[in-house]
DNA sequence: GAGGCATCCTGTAAGC
DNA sequence: TGCTTACAGGATGCCT
């Protein structure tokens, strides 16, 4: 599942193998793959330069130019991963893959890019860059907040805002609004490191301890993204197919009833919005005033 | 305005 | 064996 770390292995990955090339056609084969008017995306991209690969937090952005001007572009490829998305990079002559969603070929007959969506919870868009912002990105995603390992995001504000909220830790490292690029894995991962338990009411943590939650988001980002993200499955690949490796690193998700590894206490799992939250028992004991 | 929940989707695994 | 059900989860829209 693609969370900030994998997001990243993309972008880069992007950057090396799209980066400057020119699109000569643009197919959809599923509707859904594409927001707005999906029939608009091949007109839209023929004959466009996909300039450079942006993120911020789960998304992914490739301004688009019109030539080989160095004009500020106005417009974008907006891309979401969703739940199982992947952008690959491959032959033209490659077999399609069983849930190819877009295909994109370019005018130099080189490796086209294949949008790839089992669940179909992913999308593309083109959209238009918001030139406000000292980084402008595009227009549907300018509510999202910074991501931790930019250095737009602002620590104390983050705190600030954590602090005024009344809700569990959890939800709100899950708000794309307050933080950008935690998903379920990484936010147990970081609590589990703070000793914090899911529950716990935001309107209860400190600064310091919320100083310590951050540090510990961006160790376990970190740490993935030197291992080229987590994969459960052949779900989620880099754009040449390669699955990472840091699921072998994970301390607490997808570890039921295995010991913790500072105490040795079984992980337990319980249900949280409709999905699961692992934790320690013993290191992070349900708080008093628990907000579910 | 903020918080919380149902919904979208498909493949896999478990249960009967 | 074959069918049904539960589960996985990011973002959105709706309801309170």
């Amino acid at each position: 599942m693609p969370e900030l770390p994998e997001v990243e292995v993309v972008r880069r990955g992007l950057e090396r193998w799209v980066a400057g090339r020119t699109v000569a056609s643009a197919e959809v084969l599923h509707p859904r793959a594409v927001r707005r008017d999906p029939g608009d995306l091949p007109a839209v991209l023929k004959g466009r330069t996909l300039r450079s690969a942006e993120r911020r937090g789960k998304y992914l952005w490739m301004p688009l130019g019109d030539g080989p001007g160095d004009e500020e572009p106005a417009d974008a490829l907006l891309a979401h991963l969703g739940m199982s998305g992947q952008l690959l990079v491959v032959d033209p002559a490659a077999p399609e893959e069983k849930h190819l969603r877009v295909r994109i070929r370019f005018a130099d007959d080189g490796p086209e890019l294949r949008f790839v969506d089992q669940r179909t919870f992913g999308h593309l868009l083109v959209a238009p860059l918001d030139p406000r912002p000292a980084r402008p990105v595009p227009q549907p995603i300018t509510h999202i907040a910074p991501d931790p390992l930019e250095e737009a995001f602002d620590d104390e504000e983050f705190a600030v805002r954590v602090r005024l909220r009344r809700t569990g830790i959890k939800r709100a490292l899950l708000d794309q609004s307050l933080i950008s690029g935690v998903g379920n894995i990484y936010a147990d991962e970081a609590l589990w490191r703070a000793r914090l338990h899911w529950a716990r009411p935001t309107e209860t943590l400190t600064q310091p301890k919320i100083a310590e939650l951050l540090a510990a988001v961006r160790a376990v980002m970190t740490e993935a993204l030197g291992q080229g993200g987590t994969s459960f499955d052949s779900l989620y690949v880099n754009v040449n197919g390669e699955s990472g490796y840091f699921d072998r690193s994970l301390a607490v998700y997808g570890r039921r009833d295995e010991p913790c590894r500072r105490c040795g206490t079984p992980i337990r799992r319980e249900a949280f919005m409709n999905r699961s939250s692992y934790s320690c028992p013993k290191c992070q004991p349900v708080p008093k005033n628990a907000r579910p």
